[in-house]
DNA sequence: GTCTATACACAGATAGAC
DNA sequence: GTCTATCTGTGTATAGAC
């Protein structure tokens, strides 16, 4: 499956995921008004994310937020209590949306190997789609206190965990060999992670999104398919 | 070569390099004394090192750095002009430790197999030695202003670049047999930067650093020596 | 719902005594 | 060299008019 045609599976309209972020957060927004809150809550997280991706979060003050969404303090604090919620509101929406998406892919093939290769291109396809996301989560996780810090290193495990499964799997079936599948799921998920980390270096270079996976299909599959062991 | 013989190798008591340290930045140290200088450079360093990867660095403020070091406000604004400063002097201290290790323990191999090896052995090894000063720079490079971060950017491709050279002589020489170098040298280096950012993982599930390096070397020559491309 | 104006805390940085 | 005390700017957050 090429880049574009996954675009055209059309998951995720931004309306349909503000809207959805809007009715979980319901108690901490002061707006009834659902179109506006939608509106506005897709120019609070756009302006979030491109404002810390390129400075910070901590570094991002709540006047480069006014400035950059055209409201107010006044009006920015109508939708979330503190900075500190905005943050979570960020967090939780993007990790629901990325977990829904990727289960959905991998759960309609069966056997190991389509099922690796589903895992691996859905997280680098969905990065793409989803970058200013993906890096700010990464970005930005260690500084959420303690109850959200939990549930963003169990989002990382559960990638993790879905990657080891299916390489557990193929070891059982005989189809993958593997000294240790959670080590090696680990280090598949770092080259995933890569794609979005360093994207400013993959596009001065012109290696399209297509390209990279490529790569990563063969690296993965050289050492899992291989025989015999070093 | 397992970690502890790297380790005794000794290229770096923390006393050196201080002292190193002291002397580049003698114009921006209102220290005189060497033998104070470099044991408060000790404690602010490390102080920082702590406190930033916990909370991350701009969250640190001068207090909590002037109760984790014994110095008042004051002594700390004698060993740098500004918070800025601090974040760049540390900065330019570990790119130059690890510039010159690596340097030195690749250019002791000739043949390109070997040569891979020690690369790849050196950066997980050094990592793991300096690991808050690595988790450090990775998070804040970010962070700096356009002269340092250009500078950031420039080793994060130099360490690159390195690996790209050895599997281009590889290549040339007919023992390794890969489709793009390039890309593979910075696929490479995300499975390296995954042992010093996800430690917290690896050390919970006792994966030791020979264990985490011998992994990836399988990895890798599985996919750079084998002879039939996909 | 959104604005302006403002409270209040706390940040980085310095002056000057010791 | 190091300290305490303090200046000044800027940050988050709210009150209350429209």
């Amino acid at each position: 499956m090429t880049f574009a045609e996954f675009q055209k599976l059309g998951h995720l309209s931004r309306q349909d995921i503000y809207l959805e972020t809007f009715r979980q957060n319901r108690k901490s927004i002061r707006i009834k008004n659902e179109m506006t809150a939608v509106k506005n809550l897709g120019l609070i997280f756009d302006a979030t994310l491109r404002i810390s991706n390129n400075k910070g979060f901590q570094a991002m003050t709540m006047r480069d937020l006014s400035r950059e969404t055209g409201l107010s303090m006044g009006a920015l604090y109508s939708y979330f209590s503190s900075k500190e919620e905005l943050l979570e509101m960020l967090q939780r929406q993007g990790r629901n949306v990325t977990r829904q998406i990727l289960e959905e892919r991998i759960n309609v093939e069966k056997d190991p190997s389509t099922r690796l290769r589903a895992a691996i291109r859905t997280h680098i396809y969905l990065s793409e789609i989803m970058h200013p996301w993906f890096y700010f989560s990464y970005m930005e996780a260690k500084n959420l206190k303690n109850g959200e810090g939990q549930k963003a290193i169990a989002s990382e495990l559960y990638t993790e965990k879905l990657l080891a499964d299916i390489l557990k799997q193929g070891k059982d079936e005989g189809v993958f060999f593997m000294p240790d599948h959670q080590l090696t799921a680990s280090i598949i998920k770092a080259m995933l992670q890569d794609w979005y980390l360093k994207r400013w270096k993959y596009a001065k270079r012109k290696v399209s999104v297509e390209k990279y996976t490529r790569l990563v299909l063969a690296f993965v599959e050289a050492f899992c398919l291989k025989t015999s062991l070093p």
